[in-house]
RNA sequence: GGGCCCGUAGCUCAGCUGGUAGAGCAGCGGCCUUUUAAGCCGUUGGUCCCAGGUUCGAAUCCUGGCGGGCUCACCA
């Protein structure tokens, strides 16, 4: 750091402005290595931050990275002038350079500038965690890569200059949230926004974090979900919702869970949960296909095969299935009896719904690799769910589980006031006796089914989750570009 | 929250059963006008995560803390 401020300062010595206001490029790297047969001899100006630096006297060879990739700049002080080689010897890797000049192919083969004018952009003060890379039979080998997570995390802009791969996988990201998009708008569903600061959180079980408005003294809570709220646009005549909603919930971070995730829910009148099955492996697949021309992934090394249609199994035969159990209507003295048989610690506290999911979380979950919806949930699991029209016990829900981890959530929705009333309720007892992630009752939610919902169907989708899978990331964190961390220490 | 592992130069790491810190790359100086992990010669660089303890002596052993990773639990 010392070298470079003296560096920056003999630049401006010299009158150079380190820090300029623009630069008119032509190319980018890329579109001069694919169009290298039209622009040979051409002049062509392109801009970058410099990744490594290989000086010979009176010459140097150094890479420029920019959006896309890299090219070779090739420096003769013949070519570019006495000063701008002064110039250069004060540069760094990690400075930002714009570079005007001639496309040639090297001896060697590789396509490269001969630059004519070089331009300082930026001049970085820090030095990067430099990456020596070499290509083996077209293959990149690093050497001494930037590895450690926990910088990698915290200084995800030293990753992502650092790691191209690391950028593909955000590429991706954005790219299958814009598929999704499309997809929806194509068939007609509007995108809307709905509050993240909610005076009482619902549409989900779990721990809101709460924070406070001045002006009304009065505790808000970021959201958890927005299903409610969507569901009050069905109710006012929007017949097909969805928005790409971050979520906060106040619970444990793991390889599958940040505080804030990202979902897309949706929301479709007069539709059940049948109907959305169908939409959900068509939206998945076709996602795959957009974004990475095939529905067939592999996710840690794992060959998955999204083309629709996807295995359907309702959850009591998936248990039956996998853990050789039949537990359909058996009461909870029973389920306790069977997972404590099948090896599963079951707690004192546990309603017969809990135990049920953990069987199968347990015991079917990992198994099911190939995407798979695991349909008609116990009712006392799901308190915004529609009973199944063939068993009263029952709701209709389904899973998408894909990698034996779910990557969604959707029912045909419950539009029964009388009913959801009940259901709310029953959560509260719940509450009542400790379960600080039971739902909270809703009167304004009440009030607006009570005016009629027409019959909907919903669905969730982590975007999370789905990018980690068509990107084959293990980690959560490997898809969000700043995962949460415990603030650095100052010491 | 529990278990296991990790924290040494800008980066990647070595440093044995305790003797006062090293390599490669980067940096700096020099040579080199088609190199590519460029090369050659020379060279700077460290609160060994923090705080205590044991010891004549601690990067190393012990305790506590901080941060991270994996994992289990929790969690849709």
């Amino acid at each position: 750091m010392q070298q470079r401020r003296k560096k920056l300062k003999k630049l401006q010595e010299m009158g150079i402005n380190p820090y300029p206001y623009k630069f008119e490029r032509t190319h980018t790297s890329r579109q001069v290595q694919e169009n290298f047969e039209a622009l040979q001899n051409q002049t062509v100006a392109v801009a970058g931050r410099i990744m490594s630096n290989r000086r010979m006297g009176k010459a140097a060879f150094f890479h420029v990275q920019d959006m896309d990739g890299r090219i070779q700049i090739y420096l003769k002080r013949d070519t570019v002038g006495d000063f701008a080689f002064e110039v250069y010897k004060l540069l760094d890797i990690g400075d930002i350079v714009g570079v005007a000049g001639r496309v040639f192919k090297t001896r060697t083969g590789e396509i490269t500038i001969l630059a004519e004018t070089l331009e300082l952009l930026t001049k970085s003060l820090r030095p990067l965690p430099i990456v020596k890379e070499k290509l083996v039979n077209g293959r990149r080998v690093v050497y001494d890569p930037f590895t450690d997570k926990e910088l990698r995390y915290r200084q995800r802009y030293v990753d992502l200059i650092v790691n191209p791969e690391v950028k593909e996988v955000f590429i991706k990201r954005s790219r299958i949230m814009s598929a999704m998009r499309e997809f929806l708008n194509k068939r007609g569903y509007l995108e809307v926004e709905t509050p993240i600061l909610q005076p009482i959180y619902g549409g989900a079980s779990a721990r809101p974090f709460i924070t406070h408005h001045n002006a009304l003294d009065m505790k808000l809570y970021l959201r958890i979900a927005n299903e409610l709220y969507l569901k009050r646009l069905i109710v006012g005549g929007f017949e097909g919702v969805y928005e790409f909603a971050k979520d906060f919930r106040n619970e444990g971070m793991d390889r599958f869970h940040n505080p804030e995730f990202t979902q897309m829910e949706l929301y479709v009148a007069y539709q059940d949960y049948h109907w959305m099955m169908a939409l959900t492996e068509e939206m998945i697949s076709t996602i795959a296909q957009e974004v990475l021309g095939t529905m067939k992934i592999t996710y840690q090394g794992r060959e998955i095969d999204l083309a629709p249609p996807w295995r359907r199994v309702p959850l009591f035969e998936s248990i039956r299935e996998h853990a050789g159990v039949d537990i359909a209507g058996a009461d909870e003295a029973t389920l306790r009896r069977v997972a404590e048989d099948l090896g599963i610690a079951v707690e004192d506290g546990w309603g017969s719904g809990k135990i049920i999911d953990e069987i199968f979380g347990e015991l079917v979950e990992p198994k099911l690799i190939q995407p798979t919806f695991i349909t008609d949930y116990p009712l006392e699991m799901s308190p915004l769910a529609k009973k199944h029209r063939e068993n009263p016990r029952l709701v209709e829900r389904f899973e998408p589980i894909i990698a034996g981890k779910e990557i969604g959530n959707a029912f045909s929705e419950l539009n029964d006031p009388l009913d959801q009333r009940r259901r709310f309720e029953a959560q509260m007892q719940l509450r009542a006796r400790g379960d600080e992630e039971a739902q909270v009752l809703d009167e304004d939610f009440l009030r607006a089914l009570e005016y009629g919902m027409p019959p909907t169907a919903g669905l969730g989708i982590g975007i999370d989750r789905l990018t980690m899978l068509l990107t084959d990331q293990p980690s959560i964190r490997d898809v969000i570009f700043f995962p949460h961390m415990r603030p650095e220490k100052t010491h």
